[in-house]
DNA sequence: TTCACATATCTAGAATTATAGATATATTTG
DNA sequence: CAAATATATCTATAATTCTAGATATGTGAA
């Protein structure tokens, strides 16, 4: 983890859309329907889901998940004509790593 | 830890001189010369060692710390004409709680 | 109490980020 | 292939943050 790629971590985390994005994906099914296609949360929630429940346009929540998924906090898998979005735990925690002493 | 607080966090964690401050307190008698008059680094580092470092101007390292005081990230104790800045851990582990799932 | 120095706050312009509408690009289905 | 739907990108404006200079405040020493 260096200084760059961490200070792109924290403007992710610095917002309070995209930091509850992050608490939503740690537990999708407490927070989102099920998907008509795939019948699990593997690969976590797709991008309209996540535009619905957060009320901000969909060009907006487009660029927030994919800065996310730039700077490593998001994994994004195709299905088909969606996007599912899933957090990068071993990022995560190297993140936290580096920020504790 | 709440969306809020952990927010204002993330803001302070987004811009690369601070960050580098985190990263400096972490080990303050690697970065820094031994202060005057407090002969240890029990309290951190005072403020115009840290301004001087960073490059950046008295006003602008001053509002970054007292923001990154606000939020907990930093601890500030008074010694004299001097304010000594150090890392506060236990916010910064409950952050990292916080972010991981 | 005055001076010198350390730090904090105020103000303002520059730079960056937030955000949405319009448009483009997949991808599935008929 | 055409239509429908999901997502991505482009463009522009609003909002926020960055940053420093000026000024104010706090504190120890003379």
């Amino acid at each position: 983890m260096n200084l760059k790629i961490a200070t792109e971590i924290g403007k992710c985390l610095s917002n309070q859309t995209r930091l509850q994005i992050m608490e939503w994906l740690k537990e999708p099914e407490k927070h989102f329907p099920p998907h008509e296609t795939v019948k699990h949360f593997n690969d976590g929630v797709c991008v309209t889901y996540i535009q619905e429940k957060s009320g901000l346009s969909q060009s907006t929540i487009s660029t927030y998940l994919s800065n996310m998924e730039k700077c490593g906090l998001l994994i994004s898998t195709r299905h088909g004509k969606w996007s599912y979005l899933k957090r990068n735990e071993p990022l995560i925690e190297a993140y936290s790593q580096y920020l504790q002493n």
